[in-house]
DNA sequence: GTTATAATCAATTAATCAATTGAATATCAA
DNA sequence: TTGATATTCAATTGATTAATTGATTATAAC
């Protein structure tokens, strides 16, 4: 075989390390999650819903192919992405399929349509509301998420803890939920509930990810 | 299940269709050929060096992932890239594998250590002197890539023809010679066998994808 | 030291995938 | 219609891969 040859399987191969590392259902959810920010192993499986064994062992994948790296805090490990470059790595593989592939759009149609009634505000309508005051902005993602960077003027509501502030939220005032992006449920669930306990609540499908794309500010830690 | 996670699973599965389409190196390397223009399923299995059987069935697993499409020309069946959003697509992996993986790296470094001194010039100190006629610029890619795309000013002479155009060439003037970018070895070829003849011949390493990536002009078709 | 917890490792199974071969299909031209 | 060519299909092989299970390692608290 000519050196030539050689030479360019060797390099295809180095590119097929990160392809191959992310062709997974699990393993692209796992980076979707560590989008959001930094978490342990253990965090990560129940996230996604998978033994901690066998996020270990996809995480471990995605370590070899340098997309994530470790750190040990005492009896944990946390994982991270290796750089912003991964993100954004993600959220092209995720434009790519959502503008080549027909069918997210039909299952993300199905499935909203099992929710009851679930209205959606877009980002700059949102946006506009915010600035005067208009609307109440919950950001139903767990706190460590809404810490690494949230819309500015949200109020960080864990949906886990969402019963708990129910009595401070306003009654008459529009409520909008988000969450990780319109792939994420859990600002469907959360709007699902409010509105079964008589709010004006609403969803807006953006995610920190896709504001942040747009150039929007995005706040750091807690609100003042 | 929760409908919440058979939703997720459901779009993680999307996501990973265009994943698992290019977690493989000769998709890669149809991928990469197909970033430089349409091609055949004979051309493209002759250029990546596999049977015509094995090509096809990679190019269909990319077109069941709507990463290409076909049209069919006579007795030929022509693949193209899905968009120019493909070609950024496998532009990405290619930049993050170059800077995740330092592997990419030293395998080209040993690769170029293996051919006789070979000097490089970069792209800025190649376009100004393209302006100021002090060069001959070698397209040396076949020459429907040539059409498809080339750096102003230079000539199309693909490889396998490059000894007819040997004459023809200056023998003061330096020459440069790219091809597809900084993993592809024809221009090292072309440089390697000009040296032999006695020209001055020096190879750049950027291809027209990295000369546009870069916001600098392309001709398209042939020169006037 | 002992214990509890987080994470990884090792071994297994079933499933998926890459490449090869030879046959089948589609188009065009004689 | 027949023959030639380009491509795809179908069946087979060997190689990877995902998920599960139970055992092992590493750390911190007692």
């Amino acid at each position: 075989m000519k050196s030539g040859r050689r030479y360019k399987n060797a390099v295809y191969e180095q590119f097929a390390r990160i392809t191959k590392a992310v062709a997974s259902p699990k393993r692209l959810e796992l980076l979707d999650l560590l989008c959001q920010g930094e978490r342990t192993v253990e965090e990560l499986a129940k996230q996604a819903e998978i033994s901690v064994a066998n996020a270990s062992q996809h995480l471990q994948v995605l370590r070899v192919a340098r997309l994530v790296e470790t750190e040990r805090h005492g009896v944990f490990i946390v994982y991270r992405l290796a750089g912003q470059r991964v993100c954004d790595f993600f959220q092209t593989i995720k434009t790519l399929a959502e503008q080549h592939l027909a069918e997210i759009e039909q299952i993300t149609r199905q499935y909203l349509q099992n929710q009851p009634d679930l209205e959606s505000v877009d980002r700059e309508t949102l946006r506009e509301r915010v600035r005067t005051g208009a609307v109440t902005v919950l950001d139903v993602r767990p706190a460590e998420e809404y810490r690494a960077g949230h819309i500015p003027g949200a109020l960080c509501v864990p949906i886990e803890r969402l019963d708990q502030y129910l009595q401070s939220l306003p009654t008459e005032q529009e409520i909008v939920a988000y969450c990780r992006g319109p792939y994420c449920v859990l600002a469907v669930e959360a709007v699902s509930k409010l509105k079964g306990k008589g709010f004006l609540a609403v969803r807006m499908e953006d995610g920190v990810q896709e504001w942040r794309a747009q150039g929007l500010p995005v706040t750091i830690g807690e609100e003042p």
